[in-house]
DNA sequence: AGCCAGACTTGGAAGAATTTTC
DNA sequence: GAAAATTCTTCCAAGTCTGGCT
């Protein structure tokens, strides 16, 4: 009986994905123009997390041993940060400082007279019993879900984060879909905005307090939308084949034009297609992080290198891209792209700080490629240069050292060191580093005090080497701790943006490699367009 | 012509789930 | 059968690029 209830309530839900039937739009001919993307929208709008609710009467906050109330708010802002008790961050001065400050303004006159210090504060019942507390399914349930021209599809980022900042209203939303079918708010609220926009894919959108910044709610990967954008982004780089050459051709000329514009042209452009680099928008000046692309490079992050015999010519970037990821390699260049360089430099006067290229910006290249073919912009060279290596990696695969999949490891870590995806192996902090260390002495000791013991008598071979594998672990954390080197290739993003998945899957088929082997579930489900395509003879 | 808000794309890290190892 | 290692998913920050404004 109870399932017959619930199923009633929830009809569709109750099917899994699996067994859903698939809606393959890629096989659909196109029902309207390019610029308008649906025709219905319907979905239930952002999730609001439930109203703050009080703690239960046996978990209590403690000052210098004594309990408190908190008054409403102030508990609610506490509980922020007992759920991060035990995370790095509250161990940060500014961080604890920034936190206390905001706390303060939260607490009443009587509570913010008995609260003077934060590690006076206890939070550790508070800690323990949000650790306990589940997130509850039924909100993915409900609000994890839109409806696109009447096909049911999963909607991307969660619309119930955002941590510490100002929480979100239905006041502070604006909603996107179709005309009759706006969701509904919460009750005695109503939305910032509604409004019927088909040039646009978004589904609700708000500003996000402190930043300011633009938030949106987004069809999920795997959704028709996203899907169709990431198979026009691949045919737009497929595309850059035919203009290639001519390209390079122009930006050969340039590198000898006398206008100044042009010339840095030439250069940037070679460099972006010669190594793949981002174009390197300006960075917005927040306080911290500032990063470079190719546009944005300074004097000091490219260093000419001339071997002695002044044969080869090499560059060395040195610099932060995306991400603060640190961008360091040295790579040949012809000729003129040297003395190009070179000139750059000196005409800087050697100035690390000096932007290289003061006469382009990104606006500028990009509006030079798109008179070259529609849809490039200098983006489409990363796609473009990472599908090319992959494909032509695989096609050197003629024999498997190891596996296939392993082979195919191997392509895709070529492309990521050309994209340079890193991923930062997670350092043990300082402290928990400490006490593994002493654990791990701990444990040579006593197998060094086990072995003496055993000298006397018989088969010691065994103990010997337990003390040899333990001191080894010893000397290793002690290494490990030293850190650098901890960085490492992440086959993940070439795989997800940078590589048409047709390549991949025709790859599979060649080689009777399951696409499982290859891609994830959720990959999978993003990609579905090219696997059902199933085409064994595509070729980039 | 430069600037910036708006709308997407791309990225590593954290956290969850799963597999492997001891 | 638990802990450790690895893999996968989620999260949301940090990029790109367009087009409208001044």
């Amino acid at each position: 009986l109870l399932l017959l209830w619930t199923f009633c309530e929830w009809p569709e839900l109750l099917v899994s994905n699996s067994q859903r039937e698939i809606w393959k739009w890629w096989e659909e001919e196109p029902k309207y123009e390019d610029s308008i993307k649906w025709m219905s929208l319907r979905h239930n709008g952002p999730a609001f997390p439930p109203p703050y609710e009080r703690l239960p009467d046996n978990i209590k906050f403690y000052y210098n041993g004594e309990i408190v109330t908190l008054n409403s708010e102030a508990e609610e802002v506490a509980s922020l940060y007992a759920k991060m008790l035990y995370h790095e961050l509250t161990r940060d001065e500014t961080f604890c400082k920034n936190f206390f400050t905001d706390w303060k303004d939260a607490m009443s006159p009587e509570v913010k007279d008995v609260i003077a210090a934060l590690d006076q504060c206890d939070f550790r019942e508070m800690a323990a019993y949000y650790k306990r507390k589940k997130t509850n399914e039924k909100v993915q349930q409900e609000f994890g879900y839109f409806f696109l021209d009447g096909h049911k599809q999963r909607i991307g980022n969660s619309p119930s984060r955002g941590k510490l900042k100002k929480k979100i209203l239905p006041e502070d939303v604006t909603i996107n879909c179709s005309e009759k079918e706006i969701p509904e708010p919460l009750p005695g609220c109503s939305w910032g905005q509604v409004q019927h926009n088909s040039a646009v894919i978004w589904l609700a959108s708000w500003k996000e307090s402190p930043p300011g910044k633009l938030k949106y709610m987004m069809p999920h990967a795997n959704s028709k939308l996203m899907g169709e954008r990431d198979w026009k982004k691949y045919e737009v780089a497929r595309r850059l084949k035919h203009h290639r050459d001519h390209i390079q051709e122009q930006y050969r000329k340039d590198w000898d034009s006398e206008d100044k514009s042009l010339q840095q042209r030439g250069v940037v452009l070679y460099l972006i297609d010669k190594f793949a680099l981002r174009v390197g928008n300006k960075t917005k000046e927040g306080m911290m992080a500032n990063t470079f692309g190719c546009c944005s490079l300074r004097v000091k992050h490219v260093t000419l290198h001339e071997d002695h015999k002044g044969e080869t010519k090499k560059l060395e970037f040195n610099f932060m891209g995306k991400s603060s990821i640190l961008d360091k390699k040295m790579v040949p260049v012809e000729e003129k792209v040297f003395r190009n360089l070179q000139l750059f430099k000196e005409e800087k006067g050697e100035r690390g700080e000096a932007d290289l290229f003061d006469h382009v910006n990104p606006q500028v290249l990009n509006t030079y490629l798109k008179g070259l073919t529609k849809g490039l912009t200098t983006k489409v060279f990363r796609t473009h240069i990472a599908s090319i290596t992959m494909e032509q990696e695989l096609k050197n695969l003629t024999h498997h050292i190891k596996d296939k999949v392993s082979s195919f490891n191997e392509a895709n870590r070529k492309v990521a060191e050309l994209c340079n995806h890193q991923r930062t192996k997670p350092a043990l902090h300082w402290f928990e580093l400490q006490v593994t260390i002493e654990a791990s002495r701990d444990e040579l000791s006593l197998s060094k005090k086990k072995l003496e013991q055993a000298m006397q008598g018989s088969s010691t071979e065994e103990l010997k080497n337990d003390v040899k594998r333990k001191d080894d672990e010893l000397r290793e954390l002690g290494v490990n701790s030293s850190m650098e080197e901890n960085k490492q290739l992440n086959l993940n993003s070439s795989k997800l943006y940078y590589i048409d998945p047709r390549i991949i899957v025709a790859w599979c088929i060649k080689w009777g490699v399951p696409v499982e082997k290859i891609y994830t579930k959720a990959q999978r489900d993003k990609f579905a367009w090219a696997i059902h395509m199933n085409d064994e003879n595509f070729e980039f």
